[in-house]
DNA sequence: TATTTATATTGCAATATTACGATATAGTTT
DNA sequence: AAACTATATCGTAATATTGCAATATAAATA
């Protein structure tokens, strides 16, 4: 059916699928690190540092907006994108768990 | 088109947006938050625990089986799944990567 | 060996995602 | 104001994902 069935999981759940979701892409992953390399706004040259066309990189960065992932605001014709903590933040305690986990797991039954 | 231009990014890129594309689904998030509270393999209740159907249950395990999240081994009438490190681990710097980023940052412009 | 049990696989319908050309929008510059 | 620039939105085609009924598979049990 292509229709996740959200209704039947926690707000958290979905919230953390939404979040990953948008990550899971490699021209995503590619804008991320990009705004933790120049350790400043993206302000325009984005499009030139990726290998899609302008609307595809727009879409992109509406997604990662749409999932709090990053912030910013758009004026007439320059852009300012930046990560936006929040996201991030979520989805860290997840990582932290799963970290803990790991750490001090013992059997290996697979 | 529906198709991801992989060959234009990074293997590193491609391989971090396939394991967060696999943990993008509340299913798949249940599955694995089930792992790591039970702290032992999955030995067939999960199927009980999740609100889909057999066949799609598998078939989510088998996502996050490809993806390197779990590891497991059927045979027979009784199957066996657990967290896989080597998948969490790869994933864990890219995160680490933005924790970073956001403790020292300091300009707040959007 | 026939039945039961627990899992995977197949096939398919409904929906979502990806990508981009064409176009719209809104500041900036001449 | 007209042209330019950088961005978003629309429309659409191609492909991917989600979910499940039906079926296959393989071990366990009667």
């Amino acid at each position: 059916m292509g229709i996740t069935k959200t209704e039947h999981f926690t707000d958290e759940q979905n919230e953390l699928a939404i979040l990953a979701k948008a990550i899971g892409h490699p021209a995503r992953i590619a804008i991320i690190e990009y705004l933790l390399k120049m350790d400043s706004c993206i302000c325009g040259d984005i499009v030139n540092v990726l290998p899609l066309a302008q609307p595809t990189v727009s879409q992109h960065l509406k997604e990662l907006k749409n999932a709090g992932l990053i912030k910013g605001n758009v004026e007439g014709n320059s852009a300012c994108y930046c990560i936006n903590e929040v996201g991030f933040e979520k989805i860290k305690g997840f990582f932290q768990l799963v970290s803990n986990y790991i750490d001090k797991k013992k059997n290996h039954c697979c």
